[in-house]
DNA sequence: CTATATACATCGGAAACCGATATAACGAAA
DNA sequence: TTTCGTTATATCGGTTTCCGATGTATATAG
């Protein structure tokens, strides 16, 4: 691949979608799963691992927690990136439709 | 991830995609990069590892090929999974659009 | 003749995902 | 009250995929 705007993980866009507001990591699992109509279902190890790795980038941070929960919320450039996502997304598939529309039909 | 119709990566579909018309390796780099406004540009280690990737799964063969060039064309099978790829980012981007839609403004 | 573009291929390293495993607290049912 | 399912976080090893570098070779343009 290698440009500008980096591809997002499937799993990484839709941790960023669930943070609209604050949330705990087992209710982004939820939330994940939920806003895609039950088709993604997050992994434990893919989701604990993309949690550390989003504060590292400093698209997420922690947003408190009450009991043994840990809350975390999206930062600017957490939204940035979701964006930037979103338009990459929109080219990819303006791109598909009109590619595969021209086949055998 | 883990689901039904898991997720492709963008190499890959730009990689379906230009199989529209048998192509040989490197002509899929170019096409890739065409088609994609030239934000997408596939290193040779990900253009012939995914070749190999693809045949396996039968998604492309062979094609024949002039001189040293080696052609391929995309398989049935491909073009399911292109379009199998192509639904769900149009879900993707639908739901980035409802959610993100919602965020400050 | 030499540099650039074409063309294929492999290698090692880095990400990211997954499933399994571990731990632990909670609430409900038996 | 004990046991089971859910909530909740975390780590580990294995697999896949990508990338950039490197290697080889031919063709074409300057």
């Amino acid at each position: 691949m290698a440009e500008s705007s980096s591809a997002l993980t499937e799993a990484v866009f839709y941790i960023l979608l669930s943070l609209g507001q604050p949330l705990h990591g087992y209710g982004i699992m939820q939330r994940t799963e939920e806003l895609s109509g039950g088709r993604v279902k997050l992994a434990a190890g893919t989701l604990y691992g993309a949690l550390t790795t989003l504060q590292d980038k400093g698209w997420i941070e922690p947003a408190g927690g009450e009991g043994r929960r840990k809350s975390y919320r999206i930062t600017p450039d957490g939204r940035a990136a979701a964006r930037a996502e979103l338009a990459r997304l929109r080219e990819l598939t303006h791109n598909g439709e009109t590619i595969i529309g021209g086949w055998t039909e």
